[in-house]
DNA sequence: AACGTTTCTGGGAACGTTTCCAGGACCACC
DNA sequence: GGTGGTCCTGGAAACGTTCCCAGAAACGTT
């Protein structure tokens, strides 16, 4: 069931019937019509490999997206696609595993669909002019973070909030809620995670306070999964370590640490605040709300891709970080 | 940067080139380095299109998902891509959006991308022979039911619990637990969604219990969200009716509901049950952990494969009904 | 010494589209 | 009746692969 069949079904040629499907003006009214009822009489469609070859200027951007599964990315990704339409693209998504390295996903998937752009979601960070290299068609990396100032590379763009002024943020609406015994719970940090910058932001605003950081206040997760966090999470409880407030670097990990302290016999807030960054939809229906700094998921989104076609319009990159909102649930008590 | 520059730069035929990439074995061991050599240095990655283009007989099988937002799919999902790519094919999933016919899409995919097979999953099930009739390869249904032995085609496979039946087992468990007002909590059941199912179960189950179904106790929600379940059950809470438990048909509806039902001062479970279908991960971090029939999601997801390796090789189609597990959190009381 | 066999390599057709190019038909105008 | 234009249509090249077929080289075997 090729383009063929169709022409000669109708009794025209392959030239007309690649017309009418791509609603090209020059063809007649009654032609138009007879291969359209050809097309649906043999339940034609065409084929994309076929139809991405020749059109080797390819109108498409990918995604190269690790962990899906994460909630998080949900809405952003939702908005990419919504962008991308809007824009007149197609979009190719591309997700990678745990192990896997996002610039090398990124450098093939650009070559295998010949791509005009790519957006990468989640991951690390710290890329360099010679890391990027390989890739050769613009890119933006949405929700990442570079450390502000030290590596803003002209080689890419970048859309994402501050993750470590908006953890400064975050932990200083604590301190200001009275809170000094803050504890943070992260995944380890070894790897350049976000957790990191998060880290150090927390650090920030201690050091704005004038408070000390504690290390038994410091709570790491191996893994970035709510089973570990819950785990973690539980066990500081048990400890009898002393402390009023916690800091997660993510709404899940926020979510498990309350159900942990539950389990251990604290009330959030009465024994514990629970602040934490992100703002996900199922941490609007914990008991209580979850109060967390929000980030403008679908606006990272929408603003990666303007970003992107914007480069492919002709502009430079840039790198822009949006601002998150603090949604006041139920979590964090003001004390002393 | 094509196989012909390859070809060129280490100075062998495009046919060569094509060998070495494939793994054939009639090519000698220093002209295969060198194009190894030449792939290298060229960043060269086989064009996709063209490929599948020329490989008429692909190896992929499709999946068609409606919603992937809904956090049940992704671990069936997960399964899925695990065991096909066990089974040595490669997968190619296209997301629809709620309007969209899931069999339209399906008959599209399977043709644009040449598929050997198709796994849906979401949605309608009551498909009748001609509604599949555009669809020319094998598919199974995935976490789809028929109401059982009124439609149980030959055309196409299907896996998934039994709805009505594990619907019915929640709710004696319910009635088992000594409630006798149990609420039920859905979406609308107008277009023959998976609700209508489990609501068929609930009356049953209230049947076997000598309880005399009352239409007040039927809370619908429009939408199929948390927003639409969490508003309709604070409305149901404030109303005064009278009740004990609330049957909700799946975890998210159950999770907003608790929320809701905690903003109107009702206490879980000491004022009233719950009790839902699915087993979501999230659903073990509520407070208290939340009761439900989990299904045996990575299970659906490798079933689904096996049958359709199954069918491709020469198999008959099969429709297979898994069971759920009781996973007993804190949310169910027993009273009286 | 002639002949098969094996091992390797290159040429070129095919996959199903899109699109450039050319040309036929029709019309209007001087 | 030629000229130029618009409207429509078909032929054929091109996209980047894979793979069949043919053939060259090297090596036994009779």
């Amino acid at each position: 069931m090729t383009i063929r069949d169709v022409a000669a079904y109708s009794g025209v040629s392959v030239s007309t019937v690649s017309r009418v499907l791509n609603d090209h003006p020059d063809v007649s009214k009654d032609v138009r019509e007879r291969v359209l009822n050809a097309v649906k009489d043999l339940h034609y469609v065409p084929n994309t490999s076929a139809r991405d070859l020749v059109k080797t200027a390819g109108d498409s951007i990918g995604v190269v997206v690790r962990g899906a599964e994460n909630p998080f990315f949900a809405p952003v990704l939702s908005a990419i696609e919504q962008a991308v339409e809007d824009a007149g693209y197609t979009l190719s998504i591309r997700q990678i595993k745990a192990g896997e390295d996002e610039l090398a996903a990124a450098a093939r998937l650009s070559r295998a669909k010949k791509l005009k752009g790519l957006i990468l979601l989640g991951g690390r960070f710290d890329y360099t002019k010679e890391d990027v290299a390989p890739i050769d068609i613009p890119f933006v990396c949405c929700t990442f973070t570079n450390d502000f100032g030290t590596v803003e590379s002209d080689a890419y763009s970048s859309v994402s909030i501050d993750d470590r002024e908006e953890a400064r943020r975050a932990v200083r609406y604590l301190t200001e809620c009275g809170h000094r015994r803050i504890a943070i719970l992260m995944d380890s940090a070894s790897d350049r995670s976000i957790s990191e910058l998060r880290y150090k932001g927390y650090l920030d605003a201690l050091a704005e306070a004038g408070i000390e950081p504690d290390p038994d206040l410091l709570i790491e997760s191996v893994e970035f999964n709510m089973a570990g966090a819950y785990e973690k999470a539980g066990r500081f409880a048990a400890s009898g370590k002393q402390f009023t407030a916690l800091f997660a670097i993510a709404d899940t990990f926020a979510i498990a640490a309350m159900k942990a302290f539950h389990d251990k016999g604290l009330r959030i807030p009465e024994d514990c605040s629970v602040l934490s960054i992100d703002g996900i939809n199922m941490s609007l229906y914990t008991i209580p709300t979850l109060t967390a700094l929000v980030q403008p998921k679908e606006e990272l989104g929408r603003e990666a891709v303007k970003i992107l076609t914007d480069v492919l319009a002709g502009g430079a990159h840039r790198h822009v970080r949006l601002q998150t909102a603090l949604r006041e649930g139920g979590t964090v008590r003001k004390i002393g």
